[in-house]
DNA sequence: AAATGTTGAGCGAACGCTCGTTCAATGATG
DNA sequence: CATCATTGAACGAGCGTTCGCTCAACATTT
């Protein structure tokens, strides 16, 4: 899948990119406290630094500044968890980590994890399917783990199963960003961290 | 927490009731295809059938009218579910018998529960915590089937690890109408039901 | 029972305002 | 001075909300 661009006149490449960075980390600040739709194109504007005339030099749209956004705040986990995450072990404590590498990164990027569960919907048929793609990407990471596990006899399970898996660390994660207004009432993140663990991994029997 | 009254001029008790129950018809089957941001009042009225003026004659603001859509698919989730599910029992089969049900109820209020889903955050400081209590209430329904496992001595959590367990049943159930874009590619939802149960009570670990 | 008054649900044109978007003018650069 | 970047006033479509009006149904008077 190719990544959607989002053309603007033909201008001096350094500054595109630095325009379009002061854009995306304006917007996100903004999208964090009200919304996507209950911000406007001169308040991101402002946030970015310049006036609306020169923010329409950089965008078309105004969901073009929200698929910016989603785009980077993908591109922002997926580097984290790269950078930390070790798929090539095929252990338990491989996997443990991994689970746990990713529900610090969720909780550390709480705010733009949030702002892109909820405001991805808002996106076009156009950009939807390209930032879709990037998510099953990163559940493709834990499938990866899974199986390289499954491989190593650690424990089995069919592909269906790791892939449902897959998705349910994926989910449970993104949980503590979103519910977080009753999760955190109960658990810090290291317990639940840690709970979460066990529960996965050795679901509810006794044993 | 008392009901959020939505006031309107004083008129006859069964027509406001008949009207609001048109209303909230005619604004979920819109909040479903464009979401409540996108979706006019006068799109609202013209769906309920009636027009714009008398629409404003049972409502305040727009915001009453996403508050009586929640608050209707709440009922009517919880309904289902209370009537279905046996939280006296306390067996295992019993707990599996209530994931199922509830896992079948978000299948076919899919629609329902995933405008909930994406919108209830558009509510105000006022209804918000109304809605999401309700919503803690059906996670507590899971709870207390877990606890009278508990109790029988079918498996042993501590309850810390009962209240999270109930918020993944309630999150993997909805998980499977928010990610119907990746799931239904994958499982008819008999299998979701089978595999998720499997999961979700034996973890991954061979034994 | 005819004439007259009262009620209140229903209506939709009109209002005021917000917001996304444009573009002619101005400034900066080299 | 030619080129590119920036600006913000202006535009106009579209929105939520209001309010004066209509008229059938019912109540009261004659």
């Amino acid at each position: 899948m190719k990544k959607r661009e989002v053309p603007a006149s033909v201008k001096d490449e350094r500054l595109v990119k630095k325009r379009r960075n002061q854009m995306i980390k304006g917007a996100i600040s903004l999208f964090k406290q009200k919304g996507f739709h209950q911000t406007t194109t001169r308040e991101i504007a402002r946030a970015s630094g310049f006036s609306i005339g020169t923010l329409y030099e950089y965008i078309r749209k105004k969901e073009d500044v929200l698929y910016l956004v989603c785009d980077r705040i993908y591109d922002e986990v997926r580097d984290r968890m790269e950078q930390a995450i070790d798929t090539t072990q095929g252990d338990l404590d491989s996997l443990k980590l991994a689970i746990a590498y990713y529900f610090r990164v969720v909780d550390e990027l709480q705010d733009e994890v949030l702002v892109m569960y909820q405001e991805a919907k808002s996106l076009g048929k156009e950009s939807l399917p390209y930032v879709l793609n990037k998510e099953l990407q990163m559940v493709a990471m834990f499938e990866h783990i899974l199986r390289r596990c499954v491989d190593n006899g650690v424990f089995s399970l069919t592909e269906q199963e790791i892939q449902l898996f897959a998705h349910n660390i994926f989910v449970l994660g993104q949980m503590w960003g979103f519910r977080r207004w009753a999760l955190k009432k109960m658990y810090t993140l290291d317990e639940y961290i840690q709970l979460q663990t066990k529960l996965l991994l050795e679901g509810l029997m006794k044993r």
